[in-house]
DNA sequence: TATGAATGAGTCTTCATTCAT
DNA sequence: CATGAATGAAGACTCATTCAT
């Protein structure tokens, strides 16, 4: 049955964007997903193993969401902002666990390798984005990893103030903020 | 007898470095510290007051690092680069405590309103450096807080991934991620 | 069909020489069988009983060892020699499941009163032996259980000792163990 | 305060010798002692610690009396009786202690050679007495080591399957049986 | 009959916190 | 003020046993 499996994931995962990873015992998952402490145990390893899935479970709705709409054949300027919102909406309408994000982003992976390669794989447009921008001449000579440091990143950073309310954004700021990440990338 | 106090303090900080937040018991805090486990409780609360103020005493440890050497009379872009690199070098320096910086911060605040409050006393250097850059009209027209965002935190981001191991970055490099943080909020 | 039944005791008994008694879960036991945990359950009431079964078992196969060629013919002193060879020769061929005797021997029988008859069953030719011995006044004039404490049992002290490393025996030794044993329940 | 430390012991050894071996849990060990669960840990790093001391306790127990009212200077013949009636006796006194034995004996020790040093000094009357009889010519040239295996660890076995319930002893059994161990030993 | 997923009581162990000294 | 022994409620994990299929 994949669905048990499925619904302990889920349920650890509402937990973890709940009561931040504090709250995340076996126990309360188990009661949370409506079956025995024990019956974890039949799908993971270990309370690691379940968080690692956890991560990978995140990363990977964090790139769909992301990526949302996109289409590789748009013009550069068009796709980034496009990913700037998709992030922007996603950390507003994910604020928990965007927030908790960085419990278990600190956490040590087993497999930091595995963990990168996936990352690249599944970021595949992102990804795709700087490139064509390197290519294309737009973009400031500088590594992919960096490009998207300076410019995405900063997205998620002004998201998660919002969302903790240290401020907000009209509707014009937010366009300044996309203005100003592209600015920081592109050469002048 | 505020020395006490000081070294539980100390102490707690530099296990949370070492150790990361696991390995934070107040029993080792208090060994460490070659007190009794009881006597911490003379100076702090409980285990979360002690964090609390953990937070306090690092935040105060950063900002005092970013703002080391900085001359308010001096022009902005000198400013600018000298904070930017002051958070890099900060972030080499003591990578630990950096890299850990995650794990606590998202810990809930019990008074939010005051830590803000707080924040903006002690990186007064740094706010002033954004206010004069918007009164001579050099920084684009959003708040403050949006401009740090865009701009120094990219630079707290690259040097977390930088200690992390997911890239590195030669000199150039640097120079050109400092001036991309300058491009993503003046006017152009 | 018989055959299960017997599978999941061999598997059992296997598991047991192996991992000792601490790794003998049902699963395991299951598993080693090929058959479903739940299976086990069709043919031993609960753990106990397998555990009971198995010893039986052991006994069995212990009795069978150390009667092996005997004639109940021969002189006396030709048989104990041969026993006492079997028995050390068993310890010394299935090490493990004799070094984890002691560990289900000690467990409550719950029919200790059957576990007698069955055991002077099974070792019949064993107590002929003794019997032998008393009626033509070789032996000293005490009961067969006394008698076998008093030579036999040293054997098996003496392989248990053996296989745990304690000491060695060179080939004199054992025959002047032998005859020690001897010595230890005949008239003098 | 050392008189919790023994406290907790002695609970655990009392529990072992009810219980055997599967009822002793570190709650319950507490539970007896009167003491809390987490208690215990402060005098014994865990349960196999605790264990390892209980066997000490046990073999310290068993030394002391089989040595009991020993003279060194009492001719061989005189101490191998005491020595002989002191096991059996022990074992009448101590029967759960006793009849448990094999449960923990059979655990593997940590460090098996200083086990064995330790016990070459606590038994070293026994010892002694091997020794004096090898060196007068009175046993059978064998080691001390089998030379015990043959007459006292005989007292061993006949001493379990009495307190088993499996016969009886009358008073000149008890001698003759007594003698039959050291006619095991002595030359003829 | 056989299965094996599910159970949940029980295991050892840790640790924040208290309180008598 | 300081101590540190004691507490006991969690914590992660195991495993004999059951039961719907």
């Amino acid at each position: 049955m994949k669905e048990k499996r499925q619904l302990i994931l889920e349920s650890a995962e509402k937990l973890l964007a709940t009561d931040g990873f504090h709250g995340l015992s076996m126990q309360k998952v188990a009661n949370q997903a409506g079956v025995a402490a024990g019956t974890i145990y039949r799908y993971f390893d270990d309370k690691e193993a379940l968080i690692e899935e956890i991560k990978l479970n995140i990363m990977q709705r964090v790139a769909t969401a992301i990526q949302k709409d996109i289409d590789d054949n748009d013009p550069i300027k068009v796709r980034f902002r496009s990913m700037w919102l998709n992030i922007w909406h996603f950390a507003i309408s994910e604020k928990n666990t965007f927030l908790n994000r960085n419990q278990y982003e600190a956490l040590p992976s087993s497999n930091l390798i595995k963990l990168k390669e996936l990352e690249k794989k599944i970021f595949a447009q992102v990804n795709q984005l700087f490139i064509d921008g390197l290519e294309q001449g737009v973009f400031k000579p500088l590594s992919v990893e960096i490009l998207v440091g300076l410019s995405l990143e900063a997205s998620v950073c002004l998201a998660r103030k919002h969302s903790q309310g240290f401020f907000t954004l009209t509707d014009d700021d937010l366009n300044s903020a996309i203005e100003a990440s592209w600015d920081a990338i592109i050469k002048h």
